[in-house]
DNA sequence: GTAGGGTTAG
């Protein structure tokens, strides 16, 4: 309700045009602004300035008028006065750039500074805490650092004003050793300087070091103030301390400032930044007056916290007091809920009106839409958000690269990675773990070393997540050994770390291993939770152990209090269909407490389709088609279940509904690295440069199995038999790809091969009786797990 | 006539 009525506000809004944008009073944190040049050539009548008075006295008239303009924000007025006065006094023009400053024209700001050098007017101590803000604000850090040694040159490197502007300055720019380097270099420093001091280190993400500073502060003897106390509400949010959050609550109701609006606003973001939605809301729902950015600290809280809808209605409730109008930081903070309630309509509504009200462009603005259409699966119109933006920096790119991986574009993913890497900027820690999962897709070892060489040279690899990440790519590669070395090499192993380890071994076929790892994890006393349960069952599933999967199933509930949630059910449903009681699978389906999803009716599908129960199999794909989006993989399984007994009008008829779908049958491949080369064969592929070779080993290989390359089928009518001939796996890819693998890897090695799609019975049944004969280790990697073959045994028990 | 403040994307 709360959505629709926000859809509704959006849509009907119409635009006006803001005429006082020159005029507007003195406010801070403002975007940069242009002043178009026709402000100085405008016409205007100064009404006060009378002719006969003396040159000395007009001056004064004019100096005292230009104040007044510059304090009202009229920076238009203020501007063309000034192009009439003499201008050999430093203070007209120190009154100018600070008005230029704080209504947000930081570029003039900076010009007109140079302008007064080039006049040959003395900057002095009031000129440089202005162009320095200025510096700051454009995030322009070869101007700062020209400023700073003109600070030096003028002998005010000692000046505190000056000083603790450029600790400000360093600080926005993120080089925080700089503004140290100032700090400690003070010969005094004031409450002002040790504030942008511990503010300086909240800007740059470190929390700890803000809160020592406030301790050395007072250990010094100078006393916090309500600014010191909004520094160390940030630096808790940081570190998510509620702990120390409540301690600083408490100081403030002892405090003179307890009931300061912004001190509350701080109070309800550092709240929200700690999980605790309802103190937020409790101290929100106290203040009187709320202004805009205390509306945007509670929705923010909201939409931080996964309450999408108490989001929306505390937008609503903003709207319905009628004092306040959204801004950009309102329409940032809503954009994550319409992705989390795969809202798209209200979130296109939301950009609409971004686009009237002409907040566009703006950086967060544009990238927080990037990111709502990648999750909402609209990348057409997140590349369009990304395309139009004139200004893009890392977390844009990272935006745009984790909307393509999300929606299963990995390869567009790593060109574009690629782009990034060779022709802008240097990734960060946020665009690796944006991109491994791509790499983790394609599961190419030979990239999939790439880029972990990268990392471990760009010294990304103390970073949990990223190495959490590449033990899976490594997994997902199929070098188990590579992604266990990695894991044992990490020396804060997390939650995550032991989910994926033992997930790597889980995909690997080795459920004994897995549940080893469980047994480790706990004896290392790192609290399992709802993923630990997910690795742990699908292990138990892919491997077949269904006495251990019961038993961890009861037992996440039992001893550790976690709800089963799908995936939990849909590894139990699994291990059901194995055991082969399909009427049971059914009715543990029918008892689940939750909604059986497109996951769920796909493991009765596949359980169905190794019994060969095409009834149901038919039920569970009717289910599949209602739900999922992309449905190729089901109608795939149902017409190879009815070519098998040879039902060909039903495989005709999938055959039709697919291309009315406009659905391509997805074109299998198996591909196998021969030194450092990925090798890529299709079904019946003759493109290979040995291909006589790999027939030839492929017709021995089959003979010995019992199979022939061509063979007469008498049972089926004359155009059945070539329907069998295009369906018959007896060429498919993997095949091949083995056929290859044993005459390119030397004796010992596994032959690695790695599908797009699932492996088909009949050549699993093949790989498996040519590992017997030829005595090698087949390694298959599936679209889902790994099938690792030996002596005819595969690791999955025949079921998958 | 000078400095420091609350909400902002991956």
């Amino acid at each position: 309700m709360a959505m629709l009525s926000a859809l509704t506000f959006f849509s009907s809004y119409t635009f006006q045009v803001n005429t006082s944008m020159f005029k507007t009073k003195s406010t801070k944190n403002h975007q940069p602004k242009t002043l178009p040049k026709s402000s100085l050539t405008d016409k205007y009548t100064p009404q006060s300035i009378d002719v006969d008075v003396s040159n000395a006295r007009k001056n004064q008239l004019l100096t005292r008028n230009l104040v007044s303009h510059v304090n009202s924000g009229d920076i238009e007025s203020a501007l063309y006065l000034f192009e009439r006065m003499p201008k050999s006094d430093t203070f007209v023009w120190n009154v100018l750039i600070r008005g230029l400053t704080d209504n947000g024209f930081f570029r003039e700001a900076v010009d007109l500074y140079y302008r007064m050098c080039f006049s040959g007017v003395r900057a002095d101590n009031f000129t440089f805490p202005f162009v320095i803000k200025a510096c700051g604000e454009l995030c322009d850090l070869r101007e700062g650092e020209k400023v700073h040694a003109k600070v030096y040159k003028a002998g005010l490197n000692f000046d505190l004003y000056v000083c603790n502007a450029l600790i400000c300055m360093y600080a926005k720019l993120g080089y925080i050793d700089c503004a140290e380097r100032v700090f400690l270099g003070m010969e005094s420093r004031d409450l002002v300087s040790w504030n942008s001091m511990i503010s300086a280190y909240a800007i740059v993400g470190d929390g700890w070091s803000s809160l020592l500073c406030i301790k050395k502060m007072q250990s010094v003897g100078i006393e916090h103030d309500k600014f010191t106390l909004i520094s160390s509400l940030k630096a808790c949010s940081l570190l998510c301390s509620l702990l120390i959050g409540k301690e600083i609550h408490g100081q403030v109701i002892k405090s003179t400032f307890r009931l300061d609006v912004v001190v509350q606003t701080s109070l309800i973001d550092m709240y929200g930044k700690c999980c605790h939605v309802q103190y937020a809301y409790n101290l929100f729902n106290r203040i009187p007056e709320r202004g805009i950015i205390t509306w945007n600290a509670m929705i923010g809280c909201y939409a931080l916290n996964l309450r999408p809808l108490e989001s929306f209605s505390c937008f609503r409730n903003m709207q319905k007091s009628g004092v306040v109008h959204p801004d950009k930081i309102t329409l940032i903070n809503l954009l994550p809920s319409c992705a989390q309630v795969g809202a798209l309509l209200p979130g296109k509504s939301i950009h609409g009106f971004a686009i009237r009200k002409e907040f566009l462009p703006h950086l967060v603005l544009e990238t927080t839409l990037i990111d709502m259409y990648g999750k909402l699966q609209e990348l057409r119109l997140a590349e369009q958000v990304f395309d139009q933006m004139n200004v893009k920096n890392m977390i844009s790119w990272n935006a745009i690269i984790a909307a393509y991986v999300q929606n299963g574009q990995s390869r567009q993913a790593l060109k574009l990675f690629s782009n990034l890497v060779y022709k802008h900027c240097k990734p960060d820690a946020s665009t690796i773990s944006s991109i491994l999962p791509a790499y983790s897709d394609i599961a190419s070892l030979t990239e999939g070393k790439q880029i972990h060489g990268y990392i471990i040279q760009n010294e990304f690899s103390a970073n949990n997540y990223i190495s959490n990440s590449i033990i899976y790519m490594y997994a997902r590669c199929g070098d188990l050994l590579s992604a266990q070395q990695i894991f044992d090499r990490m020396y804060n192993k997390d939650v995550i770390s032991w989910n994926t380890i033992i997930m790597a071994y889980g995909i690997h076929g080795f459920g004994k291993e897995s549940l080893e790892l469980f047994c480790r994890m706990r004896e290392n006393n790192i609290e399992p939770n709802a993923s630990t349960f997910v690795s742990v069952l699908s292990s138990c599933s892919i491997a077949g152990l269904d006495e251990e999967g019961w038993k961890h199933f009861h037992l996440m509930k039992r001893e550790y209090g976690i709800d089963p949630q799908i995936e939990h059910y849909g590894s139990m449903l699994d291990l059901l269909g194995r055991k082969g009681d399909l009427d049971k699978a059914k009715e543990f389906i029918h008892e689940m407490p939750l909604a059986p999803t497109a996951r769920i009716w796909g493991s009765l599908l596949a359980a169905s389709r190794h019994h060969r129960n095409i009834e149901l199999a038919e039920v569970a794909a009717n289910h599949i088609l209602s739900l999922a989006h992309d449905n190729t993989g089901c109608y795939i399984v149902l017409s190879n279940m009815y070519a098998e007994v040879g039902r060909w009008e039903d495989v005709e008829r999938i055959k039709d509904l697919m291309s009315e779908q406009g659905m391509a049958k997805t074109i299998g491949f198996s591909d196998i690295e021969v030194n450092y080369k990925t090798i890529r064969f299709v079904n019946h592929d003759r493109f290979h440069l040995e291909t006589d070779r790999i027939y030839d080993v492929l017709s021995i290989l089959l003979r010995q199995i019992g199979e022939e390359l061509f063979v007469s089928l008498q049972k089926f009518r004359p155009v059945d038999l070539i329907r069998t001939r295009l369906n018959s796996p007896k060429c498919h890819s993997v095949r091949l790809a083995i056929s290859y693998g044993l005459i390119s890897i030397s004796i010992g090695k596994p032959i690695v091969i790695k599908k797009n799609i699932r492996i088909c019975r009949d050549c699993h049944d093949a790989a498996k009786k040519i590992s017997d004969i030829t005595n090698r280790e087949i390694v298959v990697g599936d679209s889902k797990i790994y099938h690792h073959i030996k002596d005819g045994h595969c690791s999955c028990k025949d079921y998958w």
